[in-house]
DNA sequence: GTCTATATCTCGATAGAC
DNA sequence: GTCTATCGAGATATAGAC
């Protein structure tokens, strides 16, 4: 019992900050929830205040997510549309996997000034932005030709955006499921011009 | 002095909910920036408790927004996509203009929970969603008259994703200017297919 | 309606026994 | 390392004078 319990308490620290933010968790309900007695100091034993803990909990959570390899779905056949939209399904588990790091960022981006590039760039590494750019330059004939990297933006704000959307608003918007979203995106971001 | 008391902590409430969320603002603040002495109840004079504030706060904040007429960009010549670019471009202030709303609905998810569905129906209401789509489904050959449903969402989407990385995450993606993001996904959107 | 004063509570953090 | 006990800061909310 008595190693690990810095892990628990990092466990149910990343839950409650997650639904929570660090303000809207108290010390004792971390003490609580990681089996220990609510109200003693124990956890002091382990972090010097929440503050610290915030940050362990982001490090060893953004470290979680690289471990993972990114998912590259591969050109067997068919269409470049139909290529892309799957990689943007895949790639919206990717954001799934981020959420708590990103519900984390919403809640402390005052008092953890540096995780927004650092998710940025997680995303960055694992192809959300930059390596999809690449597979949908693959047709040459794309109405963003004309300024791919405002292409690769407009994917990344409309993915970043439905995600957003189904999980803060509730519910997929206008009842547009992630197959169909992905999709018409992928549709549109490869449909040649005429 | 005596009214107007009340405008007033709903104006500075307003101001630090959507900075700190209720949880991150103390009563003693309201009453300090209204301009009464921190400490002393007289905030309670004018409502029960913090939770009837936001209550109270939201109402005044969407019945604001309601109030103002809808910009709608009319097509005088030119293509169909500089004229959904403009839509797109002043409908980036609309949601600017819901910025606090949208913030407080960040931060009180749970506390007030048919707020977002309201924010949404504001939305729709003020033509982001709806009667943009009529606008560019008057270009019947768009890539998304597949599914025009879907490709309204992927707008909204996009323009949501755009506005909530330039105000939460610091700075333009990629650098990418807003005008230079509401041409390029207005191309996306009305580009004929082959 | 606003003030001073205060009761009450929660939370962060520490001391010391085991 | 965990416990009981406790201190002190800060916040909600109330009482009563003006």
């Amino acid at each position: 019992m008595a190693t690990g319990t810095r892990d628990r308490i990092m466990d149910v620290a990343l839950k409650l900050f997650e639904q929570n933010g660090t303000v809207g968790t108290a010390i004792t309900a971390i003490e609580a929830g990681a089996g220990l007695s609510a109200g003693s100091g124990s956890f002091y034993r382990h972090f010097k205040d929440k503050n610290e803990l915030l940050l362990a909990v982001v490090e060893r959570e953004i470290a979680r997510v690289q471990k993972n390899p990114a998912v590259q779905v591969s050109q067997v056949d068919g269409p470049i549309s139909e290529t892309l939209a799957r990689q943007l399904y895949a790639d919206l588990d990717f954001l799934r996997e981020l959420k708590p790091l990103i519900a984390i960022l919403i809640w402390e981006r005052d008092r953890a000034p540096d995780m927004a590039a650092r998710v940025q760039q997680l995303m960055v590494d694992r192809g959300v932005e930059l390596g999809i750019a690449d597979l949908f330059l693959q047709t040459p004939a794309a109405p963003v030709t004309e300024d791919p990297a405002a292409g690769a933006i407009v994917m990344m704000s409309a993915m970043i955006g439905y995600f957003l959307s189904v999980e803060y608003f509730g519910s997929t918007p206008g009842g547009v499921d992630p197959e169909r979203f992905t999709t018409t995106l992928a549709k549109l971001l490869t449909t040649p011009p005429e």
